[in-house]
DNA sequence: GTTGGAATGTCAACAACACTGACGTATTCT
DNA sequence: AGAATACGTCAGTGTTGTTGACATTCCAAC
């Protein structure tokens, strides 16, 4: 097995740590996401909902294209969920002043409800994950994410926290 | 115990903290299953596939009983998952000595030569992000994660890390 | 000003993977 | 013997992803 490593104890322990952490992702993901689903279960919608009316939340006007950019999905796939919230009216689509060929999009009243009730749950999980870990834990929680995403999504994600310039 | 930011910290700020953490789970996920994915896609397989590979690997010998416990999933769509790894001879199925009705799990060769890879993909990019974010940040995250799961799931992540003793 | 290509968004069909419900078989427990 | 358990399977459904084909709009070259 071993044929140039010498050392035996760090590396088995750095196994050890690396197979923990990636566990603590994959169970921890599905209570992230638990009480959400339950509540879009109710009204008959799903994470790709969710994840729809989210980032029209953060950023209300936003087109399709951009909306696509983010989410990391094919077209196709985002306009059956859009479809279905608009269709609803939960979403609002404009067709654009200075371009007509884009669509931008906002939450309704009621789109806007639904969002709230979302985030309150998801929210409520993640706030007490932070008092449960403590202030210091949850910034390197923080960093630990930000250092695992890819360079694409890492710059979506600066740019919706930090401010909206371009890069 | 002293606060971090002083009582008068206004709640917007602390709503803003909990939509970042939010998005910073959402857009590191897809960075934790981009590797992985791009794998399982050259063989037909899905994180399903990796899922149950993992345990398996994890837990040689276990029981379908268990394995359906951890993963949350029916057993139709475990054993849908189950019968091609089987099928493709990844995965060895054996009846029970003690309990005939049961079926014990184990990877062949093969199967463990693609959770080899798998591993060694995945581990690679939380190592990294461990070493961007530093040890502390490391610790933090675990803990955070931690405090995130359902409490059934969390059983299942302490048995396998630590050691089968109860809160 | 017309035309052709790029960009944007929509419709249709299909695959992966989850779910529920019902049933069958072998085995174990009471 | 009868109930309960463990596992597998068939049939049907829903969400969410994929490709392919197509309509509309914009822009730039001719």
């Amino acid at each position: 097995m071993e044929e140039f490593t010498g050392q035996n104890a760090p590396e088995a322990q750095d196994e050890e740590a690396l197979r923990r952490g990636v566990e603590a992702m994959f169970f921890a993901y599905r209570g992230f996401t638990a009480d959400p689903d339950r509540i879009l279960a109710e009204q008959g919608y799903g994470r790709a909902h969710h994840r729809a009316l989210h980032f029209i939340n953060r950023s209300p006007g936003t087109n399709v294209n951009n909306l696509l950019d983010i989410l990391g999905v094919t077209k196709q796939s985002l306009n059956r969920v859009l479809r279905a919230l608009i269709e609803d009216g939960l979403v609002e689509s404009r067709v654009g002043e200075r371009d007509k060929r884009e669509r931008h999009l906002d939450l309704t009243e009621k789109g806007q409800a639904l969002e709230a009730a979302l985030s309150t749950a998801q929210h409520a999980r993640v706030r007490e994950a932070y008092k449960k870990a403590g202030p210091e834990a949850a910034r390197g929680f923080e960093a630990v994410l930000d250092a695992m995403m890819d360079r694409e999504l890492r710059r979506h994600f600066r740019r919706l926290s930090d401010e909206p310039g371009d890069v």
